[in-house]
DNA sequence: AGCGGGACCTGTGGGC
DNA sequence: TGCCCACAGGTCCCGC
């Protein structure tokens, strides 16, 4: 489910929730949520959220002790994968089928919520770690540039060889945070066929792939995400930009553009869509 | 190098 | 209505 756009509405709106928070206990419900390198999650007890931020697809937790004294600095790291969810719960509302790990925290001005982690195909992922952890971590560490940071030097720089340019796109350490939505959307709006060689590209595609990326990912944001099916923000709302995909999820009909039947080729094993008119081979 | 296929899982939707 | 199959927003691993 969640790519960068979802990832980062989720953050967004769960951050003025958690800001300043403790965390009094956890109840980690199914064990392989938890990452193997992760520190145990007992670790969590007294900890308070300094921040809330995303890298890539990645919702990190910044927290720090309490005691003043011995400061230590820890990251609760989660990856919702397909169809993983974040929310809150005011009181003890019961477990859902799919919740994975519940977090309970205390405010700032008093009184107890609780975080849930639900995850349908379990796929998600929960971290705990120091900074060394998540340093050796293979996927913190070989993670790309944040799509609004790159330049398109270090983007043309990026994209080499004979692959797919859709395959560049979904590779994270290439650019982190895209995933299958926007690869498709974004190579449209770039006019580019997500067939090319990756090695390719001029300059000036490179230049219009580049603005391609952070549009796309921009008009998504303001949408709130995608929700296919699965996608909630951190307060259970859908996001819309669904009702804008030009191509994603749209094969075998017609090209908002130009009106041409849109075609649907897999590529890495990824179901792909694209138009044969506005996308041209070369 | 990169691709195909499988694995990890559960749910949903379409076809019959 | 019900059953079976294909497919799903992601990553990792193996063999070719």
């Amino acid at each position: 489910m969640p790519e960068l756009p979802e990832v980062e509405t989720v953050a967004r709106s769960l951050a003025p929730h958690v800001h300043g928070c403790r965390f009094v206990d956890f109840d980690l419900l199914r064990q392989s949520a938890l990452q193997p390198s992760s520190l145990p999650l007992s670790r969590l007890r007294g900890m308070k959220i300094s921040a809330l931020s995303r890298r890539g697809k990645l919702l990190v937790f910044s927290l720090r002790s309490g005691d003043a004294a011995e400061q230590t600095a820890l990251s609760l790291v989660i990856h919702l994968r397909m169809t993983g969810r974040i929310f809150t719960r005011e009181a003890n509302e019961g477990l859902g089928k799919h919740t994975r790990c519940v977090f309970s925290l205390e405010k700032p001005v008093g009184g107890n919520f609780q975080l849930f982690f639900d995850d349908a195909r379990t796929f998600g992922k929960v971290l705990l770690a120091d900074s060394q952890i998540l340093a050796s971590w293979p996927f913190w560490r070989d993670m790309g540039p944040e799509p609004f940071d790159v330049t398109i030097e270090a983007l043309h720089k990026a994209l080499t060889g004979r692959r797919p340019l859709k395959s560049s796109l979904l590779d994270q350490s290439v650019l982190a945070g895209i995933g299958n939505i926007y690869a498709d959307e974004t190579l449209f709006a770039a006019r580019l066929h997500p067939l090319r060689q990756s090695g390719s590209l001029t300059f000036p595609e490179v230049q219009n792939l580049h603005d391609a990326i952070r549009s796309v990912l921009m008009d998504a944001i303001a949408q709130k995400g995608s929700s296919i099916r699965d996608y909630r923000d951190a307060e259970g709302r859908q996001g819309s930009f669904q009702n804008f995909f030009m191509v994603y999820g749209r094969g075998g009909k017609n090209c908002k553009k130009c009106g041409a039947a849109l075609e649907k080729i897999r590529i890495g094993g990824r179901a792909t869509v694209f138009c044969p008119v506005c996308q041209p081979v070369l």
